[in-house]
DNA sequence: TCAATGACGTATC
DNA sequence: CGATACGCCATTG
């Protein structure tokens, strides 16, 4: 676990409920440009449940889980407990893009 | 070393 | 909307 990863997570964990992310946005917030790949590994490799993996999804909006993983159906699940509007695999972006707020933005940057 | 591999992103057709 | 092609970059074998 480096500081890579834990930045990475950090991040994720302010994602509030019933919004999401994309991979790259995760990856510009903490500091690490391109490293949306990276986010993807972070998410991966995490085992704390407390973190919010299930609001990160892709720049379409898709989750980006294989089909086949078990935790798609997990993270679709979560993601609707929350009354994120689902069609299919695909979020509704414009009702449910996280914006973070500039106080969260600061906050960040004293990281 | 080096090629292959992703829970990615953008551009093009 | 679907398909393909690249760029990107840490990790893996």
């Amino acid at each position: 676990m480096n500081k890579s990863y834990q930045k990475i997570l950090s991040v994720v964990s302010l994602i509030p409920p019933s919004c999401v992310a994309s991979y790259g946005q995760i990856a510009d917030l903490a500091g690490l440009p391109r490293g949306a790949r990276m986010v993807s590994k972070a998410l991966k490799a995490n085992r704390d449940d407390s973190i919010p993996w299930h609001r990160v999804v892709n720049s379409q909006g898709r989750i980006s889980i294989p089909a086949s993983e078990p935790s798609f159906r997990l993270q679709m699940s979560l993601l609707r407990e929350e009354g994120v509007e689902l069609k299919g695999s695909k979020v509704n972006l414009t009702k449910h893009h996280w914006q973070p707020s500039l106080d969260t933005l600061l906050f960040e940057l004293s990281f």
